[in-house]
DNA sequence: TCTCCTTGTCTACGGTTGTAGACTAACGCG
DNA sequence: CGCGTTAGTCTACAACCGTAGACAAGGAGA
């Protein structure tokens, strides 16, 4: 951040838009201040009301950004017949499979105190993890099967990233394979 | 609340912390302010500070009571042969058991956002949870298996509770639990 | 070179936050 | 009945929040 640019209205938006998305990342939408999203962008707190016009609808088209990103959880992984192999190595190593982990959750999750917030992610998280993930699934109770598989993902997730329990980060990352893959395995397969 | 009391320090101190349960469990540590604790209370935001001495305390306070209460992840449940059984029901009806849901997960995953608070309750989700589930599934990648039963665990109560997806809020308990089941059997089980 | 639109900063506002000190009123005890 | 301790309130402060308007400077076209 805060390289030499001046006058560049795209550069700007655009370090404003990742500026925001670590912060939001680390503190959630009441996290961090517009000021502190600035700086980091190295401009002033009302650029990004500017670009934005307001934190709301920046924090708006963040999470529009992250959810349009490709994640392990595209259709094509999804039916692939390893589809438990690949997204247990995803959540191993999350940069693995080539996409991005799925940061929306949490975002969503650092977020969820703030009612403004949460809603704008439900709808988001809803329409692209649980309805894609429903539709590969198929077969019985898919929609429950999808929302405990996205369950099991996100809480590997925050166990790792929000509470650092040594256990998973400090483990094998082949044993943990190990031990998710089956996991992953009966969810996918239909009852 | 807002009971016609007056002088009774313990009555206070006590109508104080519930407010604050409520408050932090609905909005995290930031999603709250003592001011409205207070008034939850029936009191005024500065008796917040004389009877905890900072809302830092408070929160550590609440987080305290919370862990110390009994949950489902009990020495005796875990180690009973159908702790899988017991614990999907539980996740399914959280007033199964007889046991507090564990409320402590979603005050600290809505607290994560500001730092005083995540460490406050990181140490305790660690001391109470996962150290007695370790304990108590023994056999070979204890802690990993726990981690990931915990994961699971606030996993689920995150879909429920904090992004209320429908295919977990309407669906059938028995459904649910015939899903669960063999997750938590499969973890339990030593590898 | 002059001009005008865009990009950016500065100052400031009303509101809310956690916290502090001074003050009031109720209760228990002599 | 009087008095000291204690539960409680009131006012206020300093800091921060998101946002607004006025103003300066750069850059491109005439």
């Amino acid at each position: 951040m805060a390289e030499a640019r001046r006058r560049d209205a795209a550069a700007t938006r655009a370090a404003i838009l990742a500026s925001a998305r670590v912060g939001f990342a680390r503190g959630g939408y009441d996290g961090v201040g517009v000021r502190e999203i600035a700086e980091g962008a190295g401009v002033t707190a009302m650029m990004v009301n500017r670009y934005f016009g307001s934190k709301e609808q920046l924090f708006a088209e963040v999470v529009a950004q992250i959810m349009a990103e490709p994640t392990i959880l595209t259709r094509a992984n999804i039916e692939a017949p390893d589809f438990a192999d690949r997204i247990a190595a995803n959540l191993v190593d999350i940069t693995a499979g080539g996409a991005t982990p799925l940061d929306g959750f949490l975002i969503m999750l650092r977020s969820s105190s703030s009612d403004q917030a949460a809603e704008i992610g439900r709808a988001q998280i809803e329409a692209h993890y649980h309805r894609v993930l429903t539709e590969a699934l198929a077969g019985d109770l898919a929609p429950q099967r999808a929302a405990i598989v996205l369950a099991l993902v996100s809480g590997i997730q925050v166990m790792r990233q929000v509470l650092a329990l040594s256990a998973l980060t400090d483990a094998d990352p082949a044993d943990l394979r190990g031990l998710l893959e089956p996991l992953f395995r009966q969810l996918v397969r239909a009852p």
